[in-house]
DNA sequence: GCTTGCCCTGACGCCGGTGTCAAGGCATAC
DNA sequence: GTATGCCTTGACACCGGCGTCAGGGCAAGC
């Protein structure tokens, strides 16, 4: 499978695969030419990054689960570093929504108070 | 008020300042020098910054804010343009939220699902 | 041989708020 | 005069995942 054929296949761009490439998560051989040649496996990979990446994870976090397919596993996210990787990314997810949910709670504020006023005016100019 | 004094009573750095001057959010006047010069209004108006920076605004949504003080208000967001962009950023937040939670389940639900396969293995393994 | 279409590498652009460096002017104290 | 310290403008660096353009090779149909 060429490039352009797993692009498609994984719902993303030909760039973007050469861009996992170059960070080491995606390992094509290559053809006589010189063209990228890609087996099942490795859309298997790219969808485990697609579905990590819109987690959150950045490219680095990404690579224990790879590694942990590529080691035979069912599932990336079983082994030990995956799991470490996980265990931080939810403290960290965990942070960000207090961090937002006080965000929330400062805007409905300002938002209610702002709607009081408004109501304050009305009355005095009836 | 020159800009070094006003950066560390507002708890910032004078780049910081000179940026938000060039997108019109602080007007200093100025010296006969070309230093800039700030009165305590400004000090407000930095903090207002400051604050809805914190919340997740942008520098444009900020503007309303910053012209709804100095149409002499006592906040900032009793405007309306104030209040509308505060509802679209509630509605941002919200959406984060969502999202935020959705991947906190998925990465419960891995956690999970790799503990349970440890303790499998663990069994198998006595 | 020419077109078409995919492939290659390399490199810059983006977004947004800020750090940081360069190169110079002004003010104050010695 | 000179040392110090704040001020000025201008411009590049950062982060991260990718878009996109440049310039060129390879493959296949006509």
């Amino acid at each position: 499978m060429l490039i352009g054929e797993l692009a498609e296949r994984a719902g993303t761009s030909p760039r973007t695969l050469r861009y996992y490439e170059e960070h080491g998560l995606v390992r094509p051989s290559r053809d006589a030419n010189g063209y990228r040649q890609y087996d099942d496996a490795e859309l298997r990979v790219v969808h485990e990054i697609r579905t990590l990446l819109a987690d959150g994870f950045g490219l680095d976090d990404i690579k224990p689960f790879v590694a942990c397919l590529r080691a035979g596993n069912a599932a990336g996210h079983v082994c030990p570093d995956s799991v470490a990787v996980l265990r931080r990314r939810l403290a960290e997810v965990d942070g960000y929504l207090t961090q937002l949910t006080e965000v929330r709670r400062r805007l409905h504020e300002q938002l209610g108070h702002a709607i009081e006023n408004r109501e304050i005016r009305c009355l005095l100019n009836p």
